[in-house]
DNA sequence: TCTATAGTTCGATTATAATCGAATATTAGA
DNA sequence: TCTAATATTCGATTATAATCGAACTATAGA
């Protein structure tokens, strides 16, 4: 099984941080991971097929936003949380807040 | 002449915002803009044709991030400061904090 | 009215990415 | 050792966007 990459801290980029967050499925895995904490995949409820997601995942975590960790057949996801605030000062947190009150969510998920 | 249109602050998206930042050219404009304030397009200095520039000017404008207005042949762009700050709070701050910080417009200015 | 200046629009090209379904890999557990 | 569960990879398709050069628009000023 490959080791999963993910950047140092150092090498996360702006824009690709920017650029992962701006895609409204992964701001709302994002959002979820936040709230919740580490998650599984599967536990994630999103309007995309598992190989879509899979995509997503990996773009979150090759722009250092997430970390992923294998237990057993599942992959548990969790937000940088301490390497964005080092590396970006307030800018994660600022995001989760104007996603939070921004109802861009709806795009996608009615309910809720 | 059209005029040119400009979001109303409410209906500015957050993930069109972060799109419009995640790439390097917009992000070197809007780091300019936040420097020295008003600007004319022509007194930009970026490493794309004029036309290129104009297509990323509008994308900002779209995203509601710059307001354009016309002054004689000229267009001066200008951050919307104030309304992304009521939007989402804090967000262009720690944008242009980590801009600043983070060496990222070094991938297309080697100077400087 | 003519010309120079400042930008935009258009069309074409190229690159990137979002999405899906099918096939594959890995692990847990019977 | 089979099978089920979980997720990734691959290939194809479609959509979006970055870029350029050429043509065009609008305005200022001679």
């Amino acid at each position: 099984m490959k080791p999963l990459h993910h950047p140092d801290r150092a090498d996360i980029q702006l824009s690709s941080v920017l650029y992962a967050l701006s895609d409204p499925v992964r701001l709302y895995i994002v959002s979820g991971l936040h709230r919740a904490g580490e998650l599984a995949c599967g536990s994630i409820e999103v309007p995309v097929v598992k190989s879509t997601f899979s995509h997503h995942s990996r773009t979150l975590r090759e722009a250092g936003l997430i970390r992923v960790r294998v237990k057993g057949t599942q992959r548990l996801l969790s937000l940088r949380t301490e390497d964005l605030e080092e590396r970006f000062p307030g800018l994660l947190k600022s995001v989760l807040e104007a996603y939070d009150s921004s109802g861009d969510k709806a795009a996608f998920v009615p309910e809720e």
